[in-house]
DNA sequence: CGCCTTGAGTAAAACGTTTTAAAGGTCGAG
DNA sequence: CTCGACCTTTAAAACGTTTTACTCAAGGCG
């Protein structure tokens, strides 16, 4: 492959050694058309002699299509990050980007950051998958000025898109009765304050619990930003006002950390004195001591029928309005139930 | 913002609307040449009222940058999934993306596939990081084949390529010199069979400190694709064929799975009667009981490094050939030291 | 034999942006 | 008053591909 001099080979170029027209080199590169056999091996041999790699910019410009797909969202960075790094984002950015590979697309990974617009801003994309957007969530309104198709992994909390159904509230349920199984009578629920569905059903689900029981409900909100510090410093106030407390349930998993650090630092025994549970099965869930009870969310699974219909909105198949994921399997530690070691 | 029935507004209509030419629109946008205060605001009036979102593929094409980066590791899957789920090559992603785009540029994933010819087929990039290439990667090749600037994370098996330090040595000798002073006597290590700098590096030093202190080296092979089982079966032949082992050093976080897997099944304690080490502190490292003593490679701080390297790469600017990346830091956990819990 | 269809190929248009070369205008210096 | 320098603006070219509209030849069928 002798490349001319300074700039890549075109189309053009190959046309010119084979002895034939752009359109016949293009038509027999991407198959369109019938082309003579022939005709067909000629180019081959150009293309092979060139070295020639077609330029993806000219054939997205042309096509329309990108042929890559993008996942991303608002989660505020000091939830995810930490110990945890991202977890919940990357382990569905993984799977995605093997069943996007699959549709012959790229996965573009858009971290949470401050300012979503210049983030976006060259970002070129053919639609995206969007994780728990909250409220007026910053991603989902420019992916709307853009005309992108979407697909929520989670719940959409306002607008009409297609969506993947995580099972919140079967999830949540799951977790409680666990607790309550366990012995837990004075269970606290330890939630983030921004505005996402997972978290409003999550409460729903909670107080329905609770009542049926007889408990006393004990909600307390912590800025998702805060973090683990936010979850341990209100967990420690926590105990001190009510020393019954037997059971703890922190969705977000860096609230978990915090509220294991303060129960450390109370000199409560988990499970002993106090089970605790979260949602997401990440690092932190696993990496604490006791380790703690989860649930998993399969979120391989998930990620791949997020990306299934987003690749079918894109190509304008008919697609489901919701989706009904794989429903979250219990994965009980000693954070909850003195067993192992 | 009125959008023009059917298709998408471009900067001719931006321009006709705000009265002036296409350059000039495209001038006071990217504010590469000086416009006219008044005009630029004509035309800002104009973008908003129509929506106007430009066309990513089109500024590219024009341009010839694409402003994306690709994050690639021909590691074989089964090293890398299961419940580690692609960790390392994660763990780097997630830290390059956030870097990356303080840069303007996108991340994109690009999974280990069976076929990267066709992964990369039609990914569209500037540049690329690859992880720890082996001898003669097809990845590797694709990208020179295109021309792409890459930055090695690791270290380059055959080319001259720039490249991030990860100090396998330096790494090696903490592990091995942390189970000698343990008071391991008799140390086998387990080792990938393809051909990775970072595997040759580790043999050295192993057969170099064992050599130090008159102890039989013992170096088994496993090929990667056979991952945690595989590690598993030869561990069992070891320990059968030599009872008399007390230390084992298996940098494949997926090897240690299978070791410590090995070892309950023929009955050892851990750490009692045999050590074990693993070098990548991930999601493995951390779940196993007792929790596998590691090296923290400090993944995030690597990819920002050779994030910064590629982009200067791109932009053409002098680069240092190779880049000190931070020293791994020794994290003792259970299977090495008896003391916590 | 004439007509229609089919298959293979071509020249040119089109995609939407940035860049280039040139032009018009204003201003200050000589 | 003239010239050059500078700033703003413009029309058109260029980027490399796919697609369109068309031609030409060959072959089938009445």
């Amino acid at each position: 492959m002798d490349r001319p001099a300074g700039r890549r080979p075109t189309v053009k170029d190959v046309a010119k050694l084979a002895g034939v027209s752009q359109g016949t080199v293009s038509n027999a590169l991407s198959g369109m058309r019938g082309v003579d056999p022939v005709t067909r091996q000629r180019i081959d041999q150009a293309v092979a002699q060139l070295g020639y790699v077609p330029n993806l910019a000219a054939r997205r410009m042309r096509t329309g299509m990108t042929h890559a797909i993008a996942v991303m969202t608002s989660m505020p960075a000091a939830v995810s990050a930490g110990s945890s790094r991202l977890g919940f984002l990357m382990e569905i950015a993984a799977s995605a980007a093997i069943h996007a590979l699959e549709h012959n697309s790229a996965l573009v990974l858009v971290p949470p950051v401050a300012d979503p617009a210049t983030a976006l801003r060259n970002v070129a994309m053919d639609g995206a998958i969007i994780i728990e957007p909250q409220r007026d969530d910053a991603f989902l309104s420019l992916l709307r000025q853009r005309g992108l198709p979407t697909v929520v992994i989670g719940q959409p909390a306002q607008d009409d898109l297609p969506w993947i159904d995580m099972h919140y509230s079967e999830t949540a349920e799951m977790l409680l009765s666990h607790l309550l199984q366990q012995g837990s009578q004075r269970i606290a629920l330890i939630i983030g304050a921004s505005q996402r569905v997972s978290q409003g059903i999550t409460e729903q689900v909670y107080h329905a619990q609770m009542q049926r029981f007889g408990i006393a409900p004990r909600v307390i909100r912590v800025p998702e930003v805060e973090g683990e510090e936010g979850a341990y410093r209100v967990t420690r106030a926590l105990l001190q006002q009510d020393p019954g407390l037997d059971g703890i349930f922190a969705p977000v998993d860096a609230f978990a950390s915090g509220v294991m650090r303060a129960l450390r630092e109370e000199g409560r025994a988990v499970p002993g004195e106090v089970r605790v549970v979260t949602r997401y099965d990440g690092l932190r869930a696993r990496e604490e001591r006791p380790a703690l009870t989860a649930a998993n969310l399969h979120l391989d699974q998930v990620a791949a029928m997020a990306t299934r219909v987003l690749m079918d909105l894109i190509a304008g198949r008919e697609i489901a309005h919701c989706t009904k994921g794989p429903s979250p399997s219990l994965v009980i530690r000693d954070s909850s139930a003195a067993q192992g070691g």
